[in-house]
RNA sequence: GCGCUCGUAGCUCAGUUGGAUAGAGUGUUGGUUUCCGAAGCCAAAGGUCGUGGGUUCGACUCCCGCCGAGCGCGCCA
């Protein structure tokens, strides 16, 4: 409907203005409904070029445009705006076209290159060091990744969802030495633990795991440990492999899937990391000072250059970075975006600008970044530290089982990312049932209950007469229906699932108070017919907004 | 000090490439059920959009200064 107007004013714009070229021809939602259906701005963006009063020129517009069967009437109001009524016929054909596309209603295909072919798109989330349990941050990059993943999946993307492992850095060595400690008895507070080792709870489980020789499982790897409290690199395999399943079971409480785990050790064993660092030299943007290597990042906008290589021999952390995203290049990923925490910032300059010094073909500014801010929790009033080192911790899981799966995903992904987030537990506990999310599978479940009191075959719903519906609730309700397409490709476009969260709270809305002003299974055949359609749908476009957000839609609550 | 993100109702937050009278939820107050689910609906009240300039037909939105919050600024990750 909109793309048919926009052809109709660009007709128009023709015939008035054929002087004026690289027209961008606006055309929103009203907000109110005295202002019609869709409203343009036209008029008055011609105003200028052509040197006429807008209101004059939209009466000029009006006159030229073609005519269409979709359009009863056309306004021009306030400074020039031209309002566009659709007759009713237009506006229930919604209804239709959503019980014809069932799940697949609001998708597109933007992610398809010019021969229409799919494209590949990876998203990697969440990246958690193997150090401890997956804490509310993680679990706020966890909940808008994965809306991210199905959003790029529902715009036609081919999607890969993908989790990176830091398991060799100073952060290993740091939990393996925490572990060892522990293995010996030293507690946290004691002057022999190691002055930043990790000091959760979770260390001493670790502990005691490895000296009775327990065997884990993550992914793909089985480690059994040795007991003995001289070996070290068993230490760090068992800690690591132990980490990994925890965080295995955070995600998998969280109702999360990965498609590919990755890991940094992976690219020092299989010589991705020296030969990333090779091409860097070749590329002739490194230089040697101070015992160091060093790459000329400012060479690419960063505001001072960068260690590659320590003085000890080490590379820093983004060397192994930079090698991690040649490689997603080479695996064919046109687009990536990384989700993770404002506080890895600094690092999106640096990964660009080893990525451009490689001059291998990688367009500027890829990868996307879509950061998140971060996430305070509050419980009886006081916020609560999220140091792992500390110990006083918050864990995913923990706030899982109190507010559960549902609510805490909602929660997590329904507002922008890159606002600071305040996580009440105690609200999110004893006020769950003021929780929006439960608004928007209570219209689920209300719907659900309708139909099954009608109790026949939905399936006769797709093909009623629609125009009984007209009513201010049911015209306003097929109207909220009709934006979904749109607000799916905005939502994938801005990277920003929470717009997904908001529309379906106004659907939610638009659906709660039809239901209070009118009756559903009523005498009038005809209009009974029309108006569980409108309700079919309605329902429809809740699980598909729903599943969206990785949030269930209950038939019963 | 420099960089990034942000500042909207008492509180938590929306506000669609600059558009018409700045919106929800929560909280407060008052209504609403012989009737498909009251986890609902309806109404009232609540605002100098941090602040001061600028750009233009028009600014919460774009630009600059200032104030305030968070994060980053390491040969840590």
């Amino acid at each position: 409907m909109k793309t048919h107007l926009t052809e109709l004013l660009a007709t128009a714009a023709k015939t008035i203005a054929p002087d004026v070229a690289n027209l961008n021809i606006v055309l929103e939602r009203p907000k109110s409904a005295e202002h019609g259906d869709f409203a343009s701005n036209l008029a008055m963006v011609l105003a200028k070029p052509l040197k006429q009063n807008p209101r004059v020129l939209a009466t000029q517009i009006i006159d030229a445009l073609p005519t269409s069967d979709y359009i009863a009437k056309t306004e021009i109001a306030g400074a020039g705006f031209i309002n566009f009524f659709l007759n009713t016929q237009s506006k229930q054909a919604v209804i239709k076209d959503i019980l014809r596309a069932g799940k697949r209603y609001g998708c597109n295909q933007s992610g398809h290159d010019a021969n229409g072919k799919t494209q590949k798109v990876q998203v990697e989330f969440v990246s958690a060091n193997p150090t401890g349990p997956l804490h509310v941050g993680h679990g706020r990059g966890a909940a808008v990744g994965d809306c991210l993943a199905r959003l790029l999946d529902a715009n036609g993307w081919d999607v890969t969802r993908e989790f990176y492992y830091n398991d060799a850095g100073a952060q290993i060595d740091n939990l393996t030495v925490s572990v060892l400690a522990r293995c010996k008895g030293i507690s946290t507070e004691h002057e022999h633990f190691p002055e930043d080792g990790y000091r959760g709870e979770y260390i001493n489980d670790i502990a005691a795991a490895f000296l009775t020789k327990h065997t884990v499982v993550a992914d793909d790897i089985e480690v059994t440990a040795s007991g003995d409290i001289n070996d070290l690199n068993s230490i760090r395999a068992f800690s690591v492999a132990y980490l990994r399943h925890e965080q295995d079971l955070d995600l998998k409480a969280f109702q999360i899937q990965f498609d590919v785990f990755s890991l940094e050790s992976a690219l020092y064993a299989n010589g991705t990391v020296e030969k990333t660092v090779q091409a860097l030299i070749k590329s002739g943007h490194t230089y040697e000072q101070d015992d160091a290597l060093w790459l000329k990042t400012t060479d690419f906008g960063d505001d001072k250059d960068r260690v590659m290589r320590k003085t000890d021999g080490g590379y820093t952390y983004f060397v192994p970075d930079v090698a991690y995203h040649t490689e997603k290049w080479n695996r064919g990923f046109v687009r990536v975006i990384n989700e993770q925490g404002a506080d890895h910032h600094s690092t999106i300059t640096r990964v660009r600008a080893g990525l451009q010094a490689l001059d291998i073909g990688i367009p500027q500014g890829w990868p996307d970044y879509v950061l998140h801010q971060m996430v305070t929790v509050m419980r009886g009033g006081e916020e609560v530290k999220l140091s792992k080192r500390a110990g006083s911790y918050v864990t995913l899981r923990d706030l899982i089982e109190e507010v559960g799966c549902d609510a805490t995903r909602y929660f997590l992904a329904a507002r922008r990312a890159d606002s600071q987030l305040v996580f009440d537990i105690d609200l999110a506990r004893s006020q769950s049932n003021d929780n929006p999310v439960y608004y928007i599978q209570y219209a689920h479940a209300r719907i659900c209950s309708v139909l099954g009191q009608w109790n026949d075959d939905p399936a006769k719903l797709a093909h009623v007469d629609l125009t009984p519906l007209g009513n201010q609730h049911e015209t306003a309700l097929m109207q909220r229906l009709s934006e979904f397409p749109e607000v799916v490709a905005n939502a994938a476009h801005e990277l920003a699932p929470h717009i997904i969260a908001n529309y379906l709270k106004e659907l939610a809305s638009d659906l709660h108070s039809y239901y209070n002003e009118y009756k559903f299974l009523i005498d009038d055949e005809q209009l009974k017919m029309a108006r569980l359609s409108l309700i079919c749908a309605t329902q429809q476009v809740l699980k598909n907004g729903l599943d969206l957000l990785g949030v269930s839609a209950p038939k019963k609550m």
